[in-house]
DNA sequence: TATACAAATGATAATCGTTCTTATTTGCAT
DNA sequence: ATGCAAATAAGAACGATTATCATTTGTATA
């Protein structure tokens, strides 16, 4: 199981539904989960927690700056861990798998956009949307 | 009113709740609108459409290519009218005023991306947020 | 170690944006 | 004017998320 430090340094009690949820973004194959991913998961290795609770965690971790939040299309918010450094995300329509890319042309070019606009960045978010070229990808080409 | 003949070669039949919409996107002053604004609109002009109407009529513009979606951070989607030609968003997160671009190195940079991992692009969204430098912002620097 | 209490949880109700269902109305071709 | 497929309007249903609140838990203190 995961050392409390993280959640103790964010202000935190280290409580189990918590642990549970920050080991399973550290654990887990897929780096993108919602929060039904992590619900569903978090079920099906035998752990009980709350939807609830999923959720308002997710929401906290984000705040603490453990997770960052992406709203890809679909609906539903994505969360990954947050490694400290910006990327964008290219999403596959097909089988919903998620590259994730650094552009430094992309991002300069954003820079040259908004000084031109009379805008100073905060953020930003670039989705790239389409039909990947994996063997398991239902693609119809 | 509007001529019926944008509706009539998109194959649509030229009823009275589509002119209607297409009528206030037209004559509105925002140029990006939800589909509860559209709604609230026409209400408020007397005129009395049925919400899940708007809905409907909205996602068939939109395959017909009379409007855009955008699917902008809060939830709900906006919608404007279809220029022809693609262009990304600069929103301020002091006042909400939007400023369109399109900048073709970003354009070219991004099928650069997606040939690299893989991906053939359908769509993409590129959203920047910051702060404008309009008089009537309440900026704080 | 036992106690005390604020903080956190989990079950479920509520909310929000959107889509579905269906009885009624409308546009339009005859 | 008539007939009928297409479109509408009202409300139910939906999926994702948030709010409520009685119960449980972590942890500070004695
Ligand atoms: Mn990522
Ligand atoms: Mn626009
Ligand atoms: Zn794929
Ligand atoms: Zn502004």
């Amino acid at each position: 199981m995961h050392q409390p430090d993280h959640l103790k340094s964010a202000g935190l009690k280290s409580t189990l539904p918590r642990l549970k949820v920050l080991d399973l973004f550290e654990n887990s194959k897929e780096r993108h989960l919602s929060a039904e991913d992590v619900y569903k998961q978090l079920l099906s290795s035998g752990e009980d927690v709350g939807l609830a609770t999923v959720y308002r965690v997710l929401t906290q971790f984000e705040q603490a700056g453990l997770l960052v939040r992406h709203h890809f299309e679909g609906g539903k918010s994505v969360f990954e861990l947050n490694k400290g450094e910006h990327h964008d995300h290219i999403v596959c329509l097909q089988c919903g798998h998620v590259e994730e890319f650094f552009d430094t042309a992309i991002e300069a070019r954003q820079e040259n956009v908004a000084t031109t606009l009379g805008f100073t960045i905060r953020d930003h978010s670039l989705h790239i949307y389409g039909d990947c070229t994996k063997k398991d990808c239902p693609h119809k080409p």
